[in-house]
Formats: structure tokens, C-alpha cells, sequence
DNA sequence: TTGTATGCGTTATCAT
DNA sequence: ATGATAACGCATACAA
């Protein structure tokens, strides 16, 4: 392992001083600095294999130009794409983004942040967590910039970006509608919270537009039944097999699909013939369930530039603790 | 925003040099330097709120305490485990880790990698990529030192943790022929690639012990229909409607297992009754088809560990370019 | 347009 | 056991 190059040594060839030298390699052309030198020192550097000193420069500079984000990694899937935008979105805005899975053992959202006092990084991005003031107090201490992704709690404490569940769990009941099926289940998990809430309320808006009655028996409240056989939700196979009908299911989000499906096909019901059915989060895999799944889509990629954008901002001035609102889309596939 | 808290700081309140707090504040308990002290200062420090400079630091002792891991972002899903036991195995070493996910117009690993010219970083890990001489350029562009995760190239230019495919393919084969399955199909992909060529090699491996002839028809390579209905496999379809007979599939890989089953039930043909249905990876989601899909699971706690303490290891002392292998295991469910 | 000199905050070396 | 100080590599204020 040699010595690094420093602007030194690149100075020194280049028979500059070293403020020369660092101009010419600016990200942006420098007005004071001649093209002529400006391309010839940085062909010197680029032949020396002169690589800047992130550490120098950061201290310098008091600024890393990277971003956490902070990422629930058991649940598998559906932030995936938020990431991929917030990379790129970080890219343009010539910040990197550094992807930090909450473990359980690191104490959650907050723990994790707490742990940031570890990384270079100048804002912090919370996905998926109700942004608690643990959270918030966390990215205090250090001094960072928060803003909070999908995080449905009534009143946010933070600068947050979230979607309209409310207008997706409409958007998925008056698909269903359209088709002429009147008699729809809801089928959630047994979890409370925000966006359950607000799901629901979606699910009786549409009916309450189309003059339908909400059927309170319908409304589902299902254990996970994914590591047990037969891998279906009893809660629904009981209820088919009291003899209720139903001609239309609403699934909290995608993951309730499979058991769901499962039970209807033991019940001996076809998907759509019998039942239409609609999912929510459009995951990657949701094409591969029998039939494909028709399933409502989160904006993701707004998501991601959005809450990138505003980390950024964070950064200079202070952004206020309001929620942005993006609404999601219907992805039709086979099911529904 | 108010002046940072600085070593300077706390050794002035604490009435001694900044040695003596730096020593104070060390992780582990410094010789030179009393408990009593010690303690009295970690106090002040904390009740300042003071946070070190990882840039002051890093540019002191020349590394960052962090890996960077270049996951294939167009792929979901495999690599969270690997991802997140790396980081697991990093923590306990003291380390960060850094996802990065590679991008289409970020020049694939090659690009990423040369992109972490910005990222605080001693090392990188590869993940899913055939490390090839690119990559090897880019990370030595760098000075960075590089693992390889999942390469199956048949001679690594790199420290490679891999799979082996062969004998994965083998194990699935054997647990389809040991319930008396005997004309059985493979399900890949178009592609082409060395660890399908070793996914089959462990396919015929199976066969031959259990003197069972291969019928070369019973080979299939698929297209993707997931995009267009009816998100079935037509390769597949069309065995079927000619007529030929199969009680036993191994699905390439698990998101095969989706369209697979389609085919099937399309055809009249339950699973496991009439077809075996065998996967490979052990996404997620395997446990959301129908039936719950039995599969290979790889050994991806290994893999990040292993990949994370070679990684930690070729920071200082050169690791051999070669290939460490381990071995996956048969997650039985309900498809065969 | 270019060069010189300073300081960012830390750790390590050398005194004491 | 503790303190003073140099050095890490860079960007910039200021001088030329």
C-alpha cells in the first residue's frame, strides 16, 4: 500500500500551487482558473490516479453530501422502489444515499439513527416508522435533519411524505364496484393503526357513494397464518364456510393475498369468477400470484425525489413539520 | 445551527488537554489514562452533547470503519438476507455497511463502484455480479479492496463466497425422485449463465444416481411472460397440450414458481398431486403461492458474514482470489 | 490568474 | 497520568 496523492504531489508535477490545483479539479469550472491549466492539471491528476480525500474534504467543508435513509428490513418489499428513486433523485442533486436496515437488535428506528453518530452523513431519511419522539429526539442529538416517509400518524411531528390511503382504500372499493359486485369483504391485519384506519374509511366512502351498506361482518381482522398450514386465513375460511357470500374482497395490502386466494380457493371459488380482487402496495411479486393481482399503487418514485428533496432543504433552512400528501393509482392485472 | 461541541471544548470545561479527553473518550478504556478522569469526562463530554468528527477522525487515522455493498437493484428481493446478516456481521466487527444499489444508468458494478470515489468507505462487496476485470479496475482505481458475493464464473479474479449450485440443484432433484417422481421437468429462464449450467448439472447429478434417465424435452427454457397475459409460460403450455406427461418440476428459481403454477392449474394438473413443484432461493414470498412453495434455500447468513470478515480482512493483509463455498438447504412446504 | 498560509477536529508522538 | 503539538488533505481568504 503506497502513500495516497494528495493535491501535493499533483501540485508539485504540475509545477502549481496547490489552490491552483484544487480549483482545477472543482466539480463545477472555477472562474478563476484558466481552461488551459484547468485541463492540463487535471490531466496530471487523472495520470497520477489522484483520488480526493472524502475526510479532508468533509472536514473542510463541515458537509458529507450523503444522505441516510433509514429502512424497516422486516418488511421485505415495498420500500424498495422508494429507495430506488430517493438513490436517484440523490444523484441529481449530487448527494449520495446511504441505506441503513433497522435491525431489531439496534433499537429501532431511533437506535438506528442513533447509530448515524457513526456515519458520515448530512440528513437522515425515516421509512416506513410512525416518526415517534424518540426519532426525533434521536436525529437532534446529532444534529441531522429528518424527514419521515410514509408515516400515517394523525399529526406529524416531523416534515413527512405520505400517501392518501384514505383515497387508495376508495380507489380499490369503487374498482370493485364498477364490476357490479356488491357483497366486498375487507381483509386486513389484525395490526391497528393510521393507515388501517384510513384504508377502511376509503372502503366505506366508496360504498357510502354508491348507496351501498357496509356489511360490518365483512371486515376482516385475519392472523398471519404464513408459517403454519394450511397457510390460509381461518378467520375468512370460516366465514365462507357459514355460507356468507361474497363477490369481492379488498386485501389490506398485497402479502394478505396469498392466504386470501388460498381460501377461496378452497372454498371452491374462482378468482374473478366468484370473487374480484384487489391487493395494495403493488409489490414486485404481485404478478405472480394465480391470477395476477390487481392491486393499488403506491406513487414510490415521487415518494423517494419528494422526501430527498426536502432532506436536502433541511439541510439550509428549516422545513416545516407538515404532511405532503401523494395519491396512489390503480394497477389493474387479472384478479379484479 | 450553533457551533459544533469540539474535543477543544470539553477539555476546556473539563480543565485538561485535549489528549486527555481524546484517550478519555476512546471506545475501550484507554491504559494511559485514569478511571476516575475517564469518567469524569465522558460526563462533561456527554453532557455538552459533543459528537466526534468522523471526518477529523478519518483524516487522522486513514479509514472510515465502513463497507460499501453493491446490490443488483433490478433484482429484487435475494440479496436482502445476504444484506442484512452483512450488516449484522459488520456491527460486530465495529464496522458500517453502505448498500448501494446499482442503477441501469449508473454503469452497472463497475460504475457504482467508481462512484464511491465519494463514499467513506474501506471496502466493497459485490453482490450477484460476475466480478469481472472492470470490477476489479474500478475498486483498485480506488485502493479499495473487493469481495465478490454469489459470482459463479468458473475462475474468480476475486475473493468469491458462492453457492453451490450443483449440489442444490442435486438436493432438489433428490427430494423429487425420493417421492417416487420420476418424469421431471426443469423450468429456467432464457438466459444463459454458470450457475444454471450448474443448477442442471446437479438436476442430471440426481438423475444418474437414481439411474434415472434425463428426457432433454423435459428441459425448459422460458421467456418471462410477467408483463403480458396469461402470465403463463407458453414453452410450458405447449408440453403440456402435446401431451406429455410430468409429476415432478424444479423451478430454476422461485419467481419461476409463479407462471409454473399457472401453466399447471391451467392444464387441469394439481400440486403437489399431480406435479411436485420444487423452487429454488427461498424468497420471501414462497410461502405466499399456491401451495406454499417448497424450495432450495440459500445460506445467505453465511454469505454476509463470511463476505463481510474477508472484506474486514483484505484491508490490511491481501486475501487469495478464490472461491469459498457453502452449501444450501431444502425448506420443505407444501408444493412437493 | 495564481500562490501562500490558515484552520477544520482528531489521534499519536513526545515530553513532562 | 497528563499536556503540548504535529500532522492528516483539503478549500478558501488574502496577497501578489
Amino acid at each position: 500500500m503506497t502513500r495516497r496523492v494528495t493535491l501535493m504531489d499533483v501540485s508539485k508535477q504540475a509545477g502549481v500551487g496547490v489552490a491552483t490545483v484544487s480549483r482545477a479539479l472543482a466539480a463545477e469550472p472555477h472562474r478563476d482558473v484558466s481552461p488551459a491549466t484547468r485541463e492540463r492539471i487535471r490531466r496530471i491528476a487523472d495520470d497520477l490516479g489522484y483520488r480526493p480525500s472524502l475526510a479532508a474534504r468533509a472536514l473542510r467543508t463541515g458537509e458529507y453530501r450523503a444522505l441516510s435513509v433509514i429502512v424497516p428490513d422486516f418488511e421485505w418489499g415495498w420500500w424498495e422502489p422508494v429507495v430506488r428513486s430517493a438513490y436517484n433523485a440523490a444523484e441529481e442533486h449530487g448527494y449520495h444515499l446511504l441505506v441503513h436496515p433497522v435491525g431489531e437488535r439496534r433499537g429501532g428506528a431511533a437506535g438506528t439513527i442513533s447509530a448515524l453518530s457513526n456515519v458520515p452523513t448530512d440528513g437522515v431519511i425515516v421509512l416506513g416508522f410512525s416518526a415517534s419522539r424518540e426519532v426525533q429526539n434521536a436525529a437532534a442529538a446529532l444534529r441531522l435533519p429528518v424527514v419521515s416517509v410514509d408515516d400515517t400518524e394523525a399529526n406529524p411531528i416531523l416534515p413527512t411524505v405520505s400517501v392518501d390511503n384514505r383515497a387508495g382504500g376508495r380507489m380499490a372499493t369503487e374498482h370493485l364496484l364498477s364490476q357490479g359486485r356488491q357483497r366486498l369483504a375487507y381483509v386486513g391485519n389484525t395490526w391497528a393503526g393510521n393507515f388501517v384506519d384510513q384504508r377502511i374509511q376509503g372502503f366505506r366512502d366508496a360504498h357510502d357513494s354508491a348507496g351501498i351498506e357496509v356489511n360490518d361482518r365483512l371486515i376482516l381482522r385475519c392472523e398471519n397464518p404464513w408459517d403454519d398450514p394450511p397457510f390460509t386465513f381461518k378467520e375468512l375460511d370460516e366465514l365462507l364456510a357459514d355460507g356468507v357470500r361474497i363477490d369481492g374482497m379488498f386485501c389490506e395490502y398485497d402479502r394478505m393475498a396469498g392466504p386470501a386466494l388460498r381460501s377461496l380457493r378452497r372454498a371452491g371459488l374462482t378468482v374473478p369468477g366468484d370473487v374480484a380482487v384487489v391487493g395494495y402496495d403493488d409489490e414486485e411479486w404481485a404478478k405472480l400470484t394465480d391470477p395476477p393481482l390487481t392491486t393499488i399503487r403506491q406513487p414510490y418514485e415521487e415518494l423517494g425525489a419528494l422526501a430527498v428533496s426536502l432532506a436536502i432543504q433541511a439541510q439550509t433552512r428549516p422545513v416545516a413539520a407538515e404532511r405532503r400528501t401523494v395519491v396512489p393509482t390503480l394497477r389493474k392485472r387479472q384478479s379484479a
